[in-house]
DNA sequence: GCAATAGTGTCTCTCAGACACTATCGG
DNA sequence: CCGATAGTGTCTGAGAGACACTATTGC
């Protein structure tokens, strides 16, 4: 943009772009993570599941249109929605990536609670929860989309204190364990993740409420909410998949991605 | 984007989104991060610097586009500019970062070595390197920009091999660490440097040529070059900042911003 | 000789993984 | 009693920080 509009620049010149924003909206539900869809009521992909999302309008912020699709969408109040962290991911662009025209779009990811039953409001009749690791192909490039999502939300896990945003207002340890269980795919030992817990400052704090509560049956345990801090110092990192031999590998692999705010 | 296009949305209807792309261009001079700027020729911010970057082609991807300006603004040839790394960092959106028109702006990064003079090929007459530190208000939105991308480009050598870019094909084991310290801001213990590159699987590899070359005198080094790792397992943290006590902030600070690939 | 850079070795402290053990609930 | 979940304590091994020491160059 630095060199400024070509020279006999006109807006109205060639076919514009038209910008869109697209939500990968992740919940944490029966120990599985879920994604919300849309059926689609038009062509192309008519019946078929896509994220939820849509244009940004001419005086918005690409953020603006994704809270704003995220209200329609999901039914949350606007007090709710603009309260919850919302993550740009990254731009897509390939020039045919829309059938009809020449489409850049913006990806969000956002994180919720399991709430009661979300979904309703909007223009989208059907929307539903699926499970984010058996969806169908999604239409136009969702499916990619939904893929960097879940790695992006996976990495930041490990070195920000994010996990909370799937969690209600007050949580157990327990629960939080199961936050990063389901995103990651992989036991955790529960001494060890309530030693790291409680030693990073600011990620959790005590409710001195009623200490106890419980799913099923089981001791009750206390409650938590989140606390000041966003990034944690020092990182939770995954436990290494030890599968393969992590030898130095031939080609170069892709970059990996962390997470972005 | 999943609800279609609106009912009668017709492209040439209201003003339509331009869309470029702005290009953070970094090396490691003289012990000090640079970027890539040049002098706008014209309205708005006109004898201003700025980030080099320009239009999205009605053909092309954002990448694409960048890769382009890249070689355009450089003077690297097409190979050289096919083979960098590229880390698209976000989009900027807000309505009226451009007082023109209505502008969205796909950033991105590209790491390069220290070259003999890099700049000279594009549009822009006068393109420059300038110490990332004491730029100067940049045109439009840059200066954001340019801060959200020494970030992530800090974010990223810690868990990446990302940091190998900044050097020539062959280098010494000081000038790998001279990257981290330039880019971090710190200074690093030498022998633990080396033991935690030389222990990481597909960092670097010894080079078994002329096992010497030096920048001045001392011992000449032995050179390496870059392994096929990307993913730098367990990461290579930077040192706690212990000028605050750490303690819990009252605030919640922004989320931070990992890499993203 | 000295300064400067490269490279090796070692000690210690922290922390993550593993795991044994106790506590409190519903049945 | 049992199973299930919550919570505590301890041992150990890997790794980071600190730092002493040697090696090889230019001057």
């Amino acid at each position: 943009m630095s060199t400024g509009v070509p020279e006999g620049y006109d807006p109205h010149a060639f076919p514009p772009f038209a910008v869109t924003v697209d939500l990968a909206v992740f919940t944490v539900r029966d120990a599985a993570l879920h994604v919300l869809l849309v059926e689609r009521g038009q062509e192309p992909f008519r019946g078929g599941w896509a994220l939820p999302g849509g244009f940004v309008l001419p005086r918005e912020s690409a953020d603006e249109a994704a809270r704003r699709e995220l209200a329609e969408e999901t039914g949350l109040g606007p007090d709710a929605v603009d309260s919850l962290h919302l993550e740009q991911l990254r731009t897509y662009t390939e020039p045919d990536r829309d059938p009809r025209m020449r489409v850049v779009s913006v990806a969000y990811a956002a994180l919720l609670p399991d709430l009661p039953e979300p979904r309703g409001g909007g223009d989208a009749a059907s929307a539903k929860w699926w499970d984010a690791g058996v969806t169908g192909p999604l239409a136009f490039d969702h499916d990619r989309i939904l893929t960097d999502a879940r790695d992006r939300i996976g990495a930041k896990l490990e070195y920000t204190c994010l996990a909370t945003e799937f969690c209600p207002p007050e949580f157990t340890l327990g629960e939080l364990q199961q936050v990063y269980e389901t995103v990651w795919g992989v036991e955790l030992d529960r001494p060890n993740f309530r030693r790291k817990v409680l030693s990073a400052p600011g990620f959790v704090e005590p409710v001195d409420g009623p200490p106890r509560r419980t799913g099923g049956r089981g001791k009750p345990a206390a409650l938590h909410r989140a606390g000041g801090a966003t990034a944690l110092h020092p990182p939770l990192l995954r436990p290494q998949p030890t599968d393969a031999p992590l030898s130095r590998p031939e080609g170069r692999t892709p970059w990996p991605s962390p997470p972005e705010g």
